[in-house]
DNA sequence: GACGTCAAGATGTCCTGACAAATGCTTGAC
DNA sequence: GTCAAGCATTTGTCAGGACATCTTGACGTC
C-alpha cells in the first residue's frame, strides 16, 4: 500500500487529472513505488489531494492506459511488474533520436512534386496522378552510421514544402509549426529484404533484411496529412509497442 | 451533422457508454457516417438517448482511443478519414487468425521445463536458470504454408503447461480458460535473417529476412504471464498498430 | 478593407452523489 | 474441519450540474 507525497497547483493551466498522473508517473518509473506494490484506493487518495474521485479515477486512468498500472475490481490499483519501456510516440524518427540524446544528421536525397501513385493516391485521399511533394531522406545516427532511409509523401493542397529545410528539422517538427496538430497515425510494420539503391545507401550487403514501416497519419480534422514508406536497418532500430486491454 | 439510430437496453449488464460505443463503431465501419463527417454535439447526443453528458462523453472516447474519431474544442468531433484498419489486440497469432477466417494449423516442437536463461529470467522475474515451461511451436497458415515459428516461456510456479494440447487451441486461449486475465503486453517488434534450423521449418531461403517479435505479457495482477520470441515471414505477416496522441 | 470585439456553440475540466458488482476475508452452520 | 453465507472493501457505472476554454463567425469601428 503506498501513497506518494503530491503536490498540487491549482492556479496552474496544467489539469489536475494530469498533474498526478505526471507525479504518478514518476514516482512509479524512479521506483519509489516499487513493481507490483499496490496503490491507496481511489476514495483515500482523492481525500488527502482533495480532489473528487472522478478527477482522480481519471488520472489513474492516464497510467492504465500506458500500461503502467493495473486495476481490479474488489482489490485495488497495482503497479505492473517489468521496466517501463519508453512507448512509440507520434514524433518523427528525428525527433525520437534527438529526444533520446542522439544527434542524427539527415540528408535530403529528394524534395519534389510528383503525381500520385495508385497507393499514395489512396493513402492520402487525393486523385490519382494529382501533384504531392515527394520527400526521399537519408538518416543518419551519430557517429555517422547510416540508419534508415525515409520516402513521404505530402498532399500538396494542403502542405507547402517549397522552402523548408528538412535537414535542420524533422518533419513532424516542421508540420507542428505549420499549424498541424497530428492525432491519429496508422502504421504497418514489416520486413523485406534490401534493394539494391538502399544497400548502396544503408552501406549493407545485397541480401541483409530491412525492417519496414508505412504510416498515414492524420490531423485533428481527420485529413491525412502525411504518407510514408521507410526501411530501417535492423540492427539499430526496432519498434516498441505496448497493447493494453480495456 | 450525422446522428446514427442507437438503441439502448438498460436490462442489459452491457454498460451503456459501451452499447453506445458499439453501435458507434459499426455505424462509422459501415459507412452509415461517412468518413470526415461530423458527430451530433455530445449534449444533443446524451439529450436524444436519455444519457447524461460523462456517459455519452466516455462512449465517444473509447473511439477516440482506437484512432476512429477526433475532438476539437470549440468545434465538434469527427470521423477520421481513411479505411479503418483492424487493430492489434491482445490475442495470439492463433486467435487472430481464427478470427479472420483462416483456419490455422499447429505443430508443438517442443514443450517441456528448462532452466531460465538471463533475458527469460529477467522478463517473467523469476530466478536464473529456475524451471521455466519452454514452448516451442510451428504454425501454418490455410494451404499447409508455414507461417511463423514461435517460441514462448512461462514460469513453472504459476502456469502448468504439462497436460494442455496446444496444437488444438491458441496458447492465449489456454491462459484465458486457466482464469488468466491478460491486461497488458510490451512487444518490440524488429527484423534479421533467417537461421538455418528456422529456414527449413519455413522452407525459406538461406538468405531471407524475417520479422520478429519479442512479447511480455502481464495480467491483472501485475504479473508477468509470458514471455515470447516469435519469426514470421514477412510476405504472409505484418504488425498493424494505430497510434493516438491524447 | 483590416482589425478588434463580442457572442454563440462546442469540448475540456471538475464537482457531488449514488448504486452496482466483484473480490477476499470472516463467520457460522453442519 | 469444511463449506457456504454474509460482510467489508474497492473499483465500475451513471446522473446532473457548473464553469473554463477554444473556435468560429458576425458585427462594428477605425
Amino acid at each position: 500500500m503506498s501513497s506518494p507525497r503530491i503536490t498540487l497547483d491549482r492556479s496552474s493551466p496544467v489539469p489536475l487529472y494530469f498533474q498526478v498522473a505526471e507525479q504518478l508517473e514518476r514516482a512509479i518509473v524512479s521506483g519509489e513505488i516499487g513493481a507490483g506494490e499496490r496503490l491507496e484506493n481511489e476514495i483515500t487518495m482523492a481525500q488527502d489531494l482533495g480532489l473528487s474521485r472522478p478527477t482522480m479515477r481519471q488520472a489513474i486512468q492516464v497510467l492504465v492506459d500506458k500500461g503502467m498500472l493495473v486495476r481490479r475490481r474488489g482489490v485495488g490499483t497495482q503497479v505492473v511488474h517489468g521496466q517501463v519501456r519508453r512507448q512509440v510516440e507520434l514524433t518523427s524518427l528525428f525527433d525520437d533520436l534527438a529526444a533520446a540524446g542522439q544527434h542524427p544528421r539527415t540528408t535530403v536525397l529528394e524534395q519534389l512534386l510528383v503525381p500520385a501513385d495508385e497507393q499514395v493516391s489512396e493513402q492520402l485521399q487525393v486523385g490519382l496522378g494529382e501533384p504531392v511533394w515527394s520527400l526521399r531522406r537519408l538518416r543518419f545516427i551519430a557517429g555517422g552510421e547510416p540508419l534508415a532511409v525515409m520516402h513521404n509523401y505530402l498532399p500538396s493542397s494542403i502542405v507547402d514544402l517549397g522552402d523548408v529545410d528538412l535537414e535542420a528539422q524533422g518533419l513532424y517538427s516542421y508540420l507542428r509549426d505549420a499549424g498541424f496538430v497530428i492525432r491519429v497515425a496508422r502504421q504497418s510494420i514489416g520486413a523485406r529484404g534490401v534493394r539494391p539503391v538502399e544497400a548502396r545507401l544503408l552501406r549493407e550487403d545485397v541480401d541483409a533484411p530491412l525492417l519496414t514501416m508505412q504510416r498515414t497519419a492524420y490531423d485533428n480534422l481527420g485529413r491525412a496529412v502525411e504518407f510514408g514508406r521507410h526501411a530501417y536497418r535492423p540492427g539499430l532500430y526496432s519498434f516498441d509497442v505496448t497493447l493494453v486491454d480495456r
